[in-house]
DNA sequence: ATTGGCACTCAGGGATGCTGAGTGCCAGGC
DNA sequence: GCCTGGCACTCAGCATCCCTGAGTGCCAAT
């Protein structure tokens, strides 16, 4: 039902609409794309187009413009990704290397993102509880409150103050310490709920009560709830006439990280893009790229991309892809 | 030669347009304020103001709308700071007693500020160098590579991962971490360089390349790069029709760590309010309210809102005085 | 199936006119 | 000397009108 020049047709109006923010007609297709054949067919193909619902009349009389349907079928058969050129390969990859720590990597990665793609970038940690524990330190802040912080192997550090029930002597912090470290050195964090319930034999009676402060900030504050820490960045790029009415929405969705969560979508396996158009992501004229990204093979959390749903579709996956690669390298390095 | 009735004038002047934005005429003066004089005697006052420079007319036939001149006299002399109610007195309290660590106190100010304000706000993370350190620990994470974790007496964890020049035996960071502990604990970290310097004599030839680059990233690294860090959020509040076309010069400056510290201004004296009017801002149409918040009387770092010039100033100073008493409080239990 | 021709539609951009809020100035009153 | 009422004047904003040009849909001819 829809031949090959009707699919022509749909990705140069895609493509003339995204560069030019203005309803494309019949005459500047056949002009400005090598098309062999009158307005006026065109204007039977768009016809045809439209009836399906791929693209709409703003109003009688004026061009044409993709529906989020249309944009959909651009992106998943009309359009290939754009690969980086060298030279943003190399710069990727400088940006990148300067890193020294993990809040580095992913404050560097959002702004690169950002400046790629002229678009609203958006990052999420890595999540814990895939990655192992390296170390744990306790340090007493007062008698009744200690800091826990937690080193993973990929070089997270957590950390969060644990209320006591009773004050605790130096010397009972210390041995808490030691049995925490002897026994999760090494081990999952996903695996440590059970590894915690065996340890509480290894503690006098009189302590547990600490120990059980601090185990369950362990397992639940650490593990669980600072998984979804997402960041943003280059919210500069909103100021486009883009989102005329929807900024507000924009940028109160950016500061919820539930809602971010949720536009990145769910898990995927590393390199795999999403992509979201329009109203698949809740929010008005809006439409997301993201990846998974991992060290070795392993997903451990999303990164992408938010923009008007009129965006450079090709362009967005193709730095996604890139840099979701290339985090996922500078991770499995560290 | 501005009497007491011009002064009264120009607050209300003030005070209407920043309720309205709506440039403001002779007549609705007196009505909305109990002037007992006719308009045209207030259309005497005016004309003096707009000659003095305090207000203009953005076009002939129109009210009057404040100057930055207008609005700086209105903040110094005219004003009183709003002190919050006890509803909004508790909201902080409860806001930001539940925070467990030093990102979560930082991460909540910013949200705290935004909402009470319905500005953007800005808040930037405890200076370290004031600060003392609590323990410092180094793991390693490859032969060559060690993650090293510094924490200090107010709760604050900084993390940077170091590269080593030689590869390094489990045994030699044990011993560096131990000296490092010995020496620096309890010491303010500003004084930490001259410390450092004497620290060489106790670790042997062999080692010292290694930590010889430890002791330079924990110098430099974290108590000089990191102690400018500032959090901002509330950017929704931008989308009001406000800033209809500096928006994006905001944005900007808003990514900005560099810009963001400026905005804050000089260190000052704890819960001594600075307001910086218009041009003062080096932003077009934006004004930033600020004060310095610390922990025992110590003025540790700034926080305050950013806002277009037209804002409720008497409200802003209000929430940001509060705010950073409250930050500082908290601050100084933990 | 494609094309040229033709009548039709309508957003956007001046041009025009009206209205109302607001001003400045002046002459008279306290 | 300061305040006030009156009056003429200005001008942004809004509505109205018109015109133009880009773009369409349809139809008959190829």
């Amino acid at each position: 039902m829809l031949d090959e020049r009707k699919l022509a047709v749909l990705r140069a109006i895609v493509e003339d609409y995204v560069s030019t923010t203005e309803p494309v007609g019949s005459k500047s297709l056949v002009d400005r794309h090598g098309l062999d054949v009158s307005p006026a067919t065109i204007r039977n193909d768009m016809a045809v187009l439209e009836e399906q619902g791929f693209i709409v009349q703003p109003h009688t009389s004026a061009g044409r413009i993709p529906t989020d349907k249309g944009y959909r079928l651009f992106v998943d058969r009309l359009s290939s990704i754009k690969p980086m050129s060298t030279a943003e390969r190399r710069a990727i990859e400088t940006f990148l290397a300067g890193a020294c720590s993990l809040d580095d990597v992913v404050t560097r990665t959002v702004r690169l993102l950002a400046q790629l793609t002229r678009q609203v970038a958006v990052v999420q940690y890595p999540s814990l509880s895939r990655s192992a524990v390296r170390h744990i330190e306790l340090v007493s802040l007062t008698p009744q409150r200690v800091l826990l912080v937690l080193i993973t192997d990929n070089g997270r550090v957590e950390q969060a103050t644990v209320d006591l029930p009773d004050a605790a002597e130096p010397e009972s912090i210390a041995h808490l310490r030691a049995v925490l470290n002897a026994c999760l050195d090494g081990h999952r964090l996903s695996d440590a709920a059970k590894t915690v319930a065996v340890l509480a034999d290894r503690i006098p009676v009189s302590e547990r009560p600490n120990a059980g402060a601090v185990f369950s900030v362990l397992l639940d504050s650490l593990a669980d709830r600072h998984e979804e820490r997402v960041v943003f960045g280059g919210t500069a790029n909103l100021a486009a006439p883009d989102f005329s009415r929807g900024l507000r929405d924009v940028l109160e969705a950016l500061e919820e990280q539930v809602v971010l969560m949720r536009l990145l979508g769910e898990a995927a396996s590393p390199s795999a893009l999403t992509v979201r158009i329009g109203a698949e992501t809740g929010l008005e004229g809006a439409s997301v790229v993201s990846a998974a990204y991992g060290a070795g093979g392993q997903a451990v959390a999303k990164l992408g991309v938010l923009g008007p749903t009129r965006m450079d579709y090709p362009g967005a996956m193709g730095a996604v892809r890139a840099v979701a690669r290339y985090v996922g390298r500078i991770l499995g390095e560290a």
